[in-house]
RNA sequence: AGUCCCGUAGCUCAGCUGGUUAGAGCGCUACACUGAUAAUGUAGAGGUCCGCAGUUCAAGUCUGCGCGGGACUACCA
């Protein structure tokens, strides 16, 4: 019979998400979804963009089914949804790919290969993989316009973001400054941090520590510090350590750790036997100090003594410290600025005492620490730098790791020995010869070899300097409270992420270092003449035309690419004639307002800036859309991983914050890791990584969205296991198309076809309909909450509770026999509507999750109207459905139900077997009339034939009483023990005392205290004599007795079961009528006499016989029961 | 090193603002059902809620200190 509604063979969601794809495809769903909303309220969504150089992975599909999720949920909503794919194109990954495809390296850059070569590889190279991106993309059901993506790369996206730069500029936001970076001296090249972090780039190396001493000037602050634990003629030291003394000259303060004790001692130095009293940290007192000494007598050291008197005679925090003042170690040099701030004392975090002396030497221009926290300082404490031969300031050392000429004593010498050509190196590294002078000085405390691992060059294998370089930064340090508090305005998920890694993040911001020397990227508009006294930035291409047709007029350039753009033309044609990269702008020669020749700062901007200009520049912001922008940003909601927390989330946050004052983005949910089965990071190299374009195959999108989604919460890293995928198929799926497939099946049978027109009025359905659209009224208002607030794994529960348990389990349990038997009714009617109603309900309310088999669900539902299920309006919530009552009862229902099955089950009683009676107390009419509104469904599932409700005049029923803690805690507080063993002590007589009266009075502690009704609870749990149950304040006893009728009549059910079985056997069609035949049996043809017509009813048999000699039949056996049975049909 | 997340049954996870028998699914064992049937149901076993200390009449839940797993960021003077 070919039916209305589609029927199936086998739930097969992969083949399901082959042909919703086809569908979507011709239908152009997508583009529907969105153009259906034409003119309702927008919901702004951005997607962050992946760069295509690499695959794909399944994480990527956890990933994008977050964004889907909710950007199908508000098109549900009505809201109209645009969403714009996009490729982060530009960054070191790329780069790295193609030197390593085209075997080269950075230096081979502009030489071996020139840089439009260069850059057109990697053009060419991370488009790559866009193909499988967008395959998956549409596989896996993430709708996403990927016609028409913005691309990095594009001289549009780029000019946008050069536009921002310059907004930035304009606030005075942006500066040069410099970073202390790992630089390679011999390779003349800062290093990355990933070049760093290469195998074997860490070494162990002995070099020449030193702990100097720093002398104290006894100034006011520091009489007020230390007042009489010094004497006018005392000579007083703060002490430090440093691995490298060849930084010593370069010193311009100490950092001292706030919260860390500090001690001054009175002893000797060691290398001269001079008296001093030095500081230094409580906790390494005791390593520089033998206890001994303590008790010796402090005159009498002489030099070359084994163990050094020693007394404390001070003792107070870091911060006490703060600010005082000391000479200079070593008056090579002084800072070219700020000297007068200079050679203090300052406070720092990341001081310990781990080792050295909990006093840090500080060189600003050789320590990555060091030079924050002299810029964080009050005043700021100034690097070393001192004026070159050009006036800018340059620190002591020069690229090549050499001293400078003319700096101290050591001028030309390089600062490590290993930089010297082989041969050439002095005895003495210039870490020694200070340590000598040092000691020669009485400025040292301790010198000794250290053993520590140290970075190297990967290229040169000499050891990596830290030195300062010139950068370009964003001053996002100076609006920090802005991006603080416009943070406090965004809605995170998971909360945490938002208050504490991101929160926490801004409020330790320091400036962003935009600045990359790179060559594939969006290189600086900033040019600057050779002395940097004039610069000029620049935010479009226009401005730079007009920039360099001045240049040419003045003749300092021929001709400039950009001669045929045509200003204020917005057309691909004109754009696409335009190259922003490198190796056209770098040729580019300016001229200043003075007249001298500028050139462009040689920094590309970091790719992260790149992405955070995504909002404005995937709209060409502000050359096209201008007016369009306060609908399109800020987005309502955007989601990535939680390790976009300082990346993406970051970066556009700083960006929005800092241009335009405002948040970028309104909600953000930030999803887990996706890790193997065991928890442990997926990789290809250790071969644990799930490929996601074979699971898609294998299972179908769907299963796999929402295994991810309903297993754990998104933010919780996800333990991916493929059998939790089966089990979603199985359970979930399964249970769900199994639903809508016993709907088909007899919609058809009945020529069933949904007709809103015709609907019959709800409040007119029995109650068992009544009850599960009341259920699914409770539950779209659920799913509606729990997608609006951003918690998808809650949704997909309820959904599954529902599906499972109550539609499945307990609604179409219960109604088979409305949908079978006979022919079409009122009643059936409204059974198959409201199934139907349910079914397509939840087809809309799944689809953000699963949105192929929801798609094939609701089709399928709504045969020849061929419109996606994604274009339908959310489910009308019907309030007024919603009956609590009925909720209630259904529940108590369910509950007996499964306490009789379990008694049965105790007792080995099949359910087939009838039973004459249960009994339920009740203690309130209320409960009364509740048993007596759920009596049918109840016996008809339990196959008992009676229930009787006890009440409590019968005397019967065993009370017992328990305290309400909760009510009763905060009263009684210390005594509640007492009360609640004493409650618990209530014989049955108080128990009625407490009930008739309504409270009852309590000795407690020697004072009366009265107990209302309303502070216990009052419940039975035994009936004496019965086989009884009781769970969740319910009770019910099942009289197991089975008589003569009972049995027959269990028989009679016994050899239906055989009946059916065999018609199934044999192919019969279900409305087939048949004839049976039995062998004789005493015991079955006496059962038979009771229940003959029940049989033949169910089985629609016409007739049945009894045979007396043996036949070909199926053998039946049970009970007392042994027959043979054969059937046929009826003509 | 800092910041954040996680730690509850063999596995994956619930457990709301603290309230007295700590729950579900899977898996396991047993049984049942059989016109939704390559489906389903019921029951049983299985827990020192990572540890220690504290707050409280009462802690899986709050606080502190640890331990273990993970992520990000930074660095080693």
């Amino acid at each position: 019979m070919s039916g209305k509604y589609p029927e199936y063979k086998h739930l097969n969601l992969a083949q399901i998400n082959q042909d919703i794809l086809e569908f979507w495809k011709n239908d152009e769903s997508f583009k529907k979804s969105i153009t259906s909303r034409e003119g309702a309220p927008g919901f702004v969504f951005y997607e962050g963009p992946p760069s295509a150089n690499g695959k794909p992975g399944i994480h990527h599909v956890m990933a994008r089914a977050i964004k889907d999720i909710f950007c199908r949920f508000k098109t549900l909503q009505g809201y109209q949804v645009n969403r714009k794919a996009g490729w982060d194109t530009h960054g070191l990954p790329v780069e790295l790919g193609v030197e390593k495809e085209l075997g080269i390296t950075k230096e081979d850059i502009g030489k071996s290969i020139s840089i439009e070569e260069y850059n057109e590889a990697c053009k060419k190279a991370v488009m790559r993989y866009t193909d499988i991106w967008n395959d998956l993309t549409e596989k896996m059901g993430y709708w996403v316009d990927m016609d028409d993506p913005y691309i990095t790369y594009k001289p549009k996206y780029m000019e946008s973001v050069w536009w921002l730069l310059k907004q930035m500029w304009e606030k005075d936001l942006i500066y040069k400054g410099y970073t202390i970076q790992p630089y390679s001296p011999k390779a003349g090249t800062g290093l990355s941090s990933h070049e760093l972090n290469m195998p074997g780039s860490y070494r162990d190396v002995k070099d020449t520590s030193a702990i100097a001493q720093f002398i104290a000037q006894k100034d006011a602050k520091f009489q007020a510090v230390f007042g009489d634990a010094v004497a006018d003629d005392d000579q007083v030291y703060y002490i430090a350590w440093t691995t490298t003394p060849w930084t010593l000259p370069s010193n311009t303060a100490l950092t001292v750790g706030p919260k860390i004790e500090y001690q001054m001692v009175d002893s000797y130095n060691p290398y001269t036997g001079i008296r001093q009293k030095v500081v230094l940290a409580k906790n390494l007192v005791s390593k520089y100090f033998k206890p001994e000494g303590a008790e010796l007598d402090m005159e009498a050291y002489k030099l070359g003594d084994k163990v050094a008197p020693w007394r404390v005679v001070w003792e107070g925090h870091g911060r006490d410290l703060e600010n005082l003042r000391y000479e200079q170690l070593l008056d090579w040099a002084q800072p070219y600025e700020g000297a007068e701030n200079a050679f203090r004392i300052i406070l720092g975090d990341f001081v310990t005492t781990e080792d050295g002396t909990g006093i840090v030497h500080t060189a600003p221009t050789f320590g990555a620490d060091d030079a924050k926290v002299a810029r964080e300082a009050n005043p700021p404490v100034p690097p070393m730098l001192v004026l070159d031969e050009n006036d800018n300031p340059v620190p002591l050392v020069d690229l090549q790791g050499r001293f400078r000429e003319g700096i101290g004593p050591f001028g030309g010498w390089y600062v490590k020995n290993e930089y010297y050509a082989d041969g050439e190196a002095p005895d003495k590294s210039v870490d020694v010869e200070i340590s000598i002078q040092l000691k020669e000085r009485n400025q040292a405390f301790k010198v000794e070899k250290y053993n520590h691992s140290y970075p190297h060059c990967w290229r040169t294998d000499k050891p990596v300097l830290y030195y300062p370089l010139d950068s370009w930064f964003i001053r996002v340090s100076a609006e920090k409270e802005k991006m603080v508090s416009l943070n406090k305005t965004i809605n995170w998920k998971p909360k945490s992420t938002g208050e504490g890694r991101f929160g926490n993040w801004l409020e330790n911001a320091n400036d962003w270092n935009l600045s990359r020397s790179r060559y594939w990227g969006i290189p600086l508009p900033i040019w600057s003449t050779e002395d940097g006294s004039e610069r000029r930035i620049f935010g479009s291409v226009a401005e730079l035309k007009t920039a360099c047709d001045e240049a040419v007029a003045k003749g300092l350039m021929e001709k400039h690419p950009f001669a045929d753009f045509k200003e204020g033309d917005m057309s691909e044609e004109n754009y696409n004639q335009v190259d922003l990269h490198r190796h056209v702008v770098d040729d580019i020669v300016l001229v200043s307002e003075s007249g001298k020749p500028m050139r462009r700062e040689a920094d590309l901007i970091d790719v992260w800036f790149d992405s955070g200009s995504m909002p404005y520049a995937q709209w060409h912001y502000p050359f096209e859309n201008k007016e369009q922008i306060d609908q399109l940003t800020p987005a309502d909601f955007i989601a990535e991983g939680v390790d976009q927390t300082r990346g993406w989330f970051y970066t556009l946050h700083a960006i929005s914050s800092l241009v335009f004052d405002r948040v970028a983005y309104k909600n953000v949910v930030s999803n887990g890791l996706v890790l193997d089965k065991n928890g442990a990071k997926m990789s290809k190299r250790l071969g644990n990584a799930v490929d996601p374009f074979t699971t898609i195959e294998k299972y179908g999108s769907d299963p796999v969205r929402w295994y991810m989604i309903s297993n754990a919460s998104p933010w919780d890293n996800l333990k991916f296991d493929l059998a939790g995928v089966e089990e979603v198929k199985r359970r979930f799926f399964g249970t769900l198309y199994n639903t809508y497939s016993f709907f088909a099946l007899y919609a058809n049978i009945d020529g069933f076809e949904y007709d809103a027109e015709k609907e019959t009025e709800w409040s007119n359905r029995p109650e068992l309909d009544r009850w599960i659209l009341s259920r699914l009224q409770e539950l779209i208002r659920t799913v509606e909450q729990h997608f609006n607030d951003y918690e998808p794994t809650k949704a997909a529960r309820a959904i599954e509770y529902f599906v499972d348990e109550e539609l499945s389990n307990w609604y179409v349990r219960l109604n088979r026999r409305r949908f079978w038997k006979g022919e079409m009714s009122e009643d059936k009617q409204m059974a198959y509507e409201t199934l139907f109603y349910c079914l397509r309900s939840l087809a809309q309310m799944i689809s953000p999750i699963a949105p192929f088999f929801a798609d094939r669900l609701y089709q399928d539902l709504n045969p020849g109207k061929a419109e996606s299920v994604h274009i339908s309006k959310w489910p009308a919530l019907a309030e007024d459905a919603i009956d609590s009552h009925l909720n209630e009862r259904m529940a108590m229902a369910r509950n007996l139900t499964s306490m009789v099955l379990s008694l049965r089950k105790k007792e080995r009683i099949r359910v087939r077997q009838p039973l004459q009676k249960i009994m339920v107390p009740a203690l309130s009419d209320e409960k009364a009339e509740l048993l007596a509104s759920i009596k049918d469904i109840l016996l008809a599932e339990v196959n008992v034939k009676e229930l009787e409700i006890l009440r409590e005049v019968e005397g019967v029923l065993v009370k017992s009483i328990k305290p309400d803690f909760k009510k009763l805690g905060p009263r009684f507080g210390k005594h509640m023990k007492q009360v609640a063993a004493a409650i618990r002590e209530f014989d049955q007589a108080q128990i009625s005392a407490l009930e008739n009266e309504g409270h009852y009075e309590l000795e407690i502690n020697g004072e009366m205290q009265s107990i209302e009704a309303s502070d216990v609870e009052i419940h039975t749990e035994d009936i004496p004599g019965w086989l009884v149950m009781s769970e969740n304040k319910l009770t019910v006893a099942l009289d197991i007795h089975i008589d003569e009728d009972l049995k027959s009549e269990g028989m009679a059910r016994e050899l239906v079961n055989r009946i059916q079985n065999l018609r199934k056997d044999s192919g019969l069609e279900v409305t087939d009528r048949i004839e049976v035949q039995l062998l004789e049996d005493a015991a079955l043809k006496e059962a038979l006499t009771k229940n003959q017509d029940y049989v033949k009813t169910e089985v629609l048999a016409d007739s049945i016989s009894w045979k007396s000699e043996d036949f070909e039949g199926e053998e039946i056996d049970f009970e007392d029961v042994k027959s043979k049975l054969s059937l046929r049909k009826s003509h």
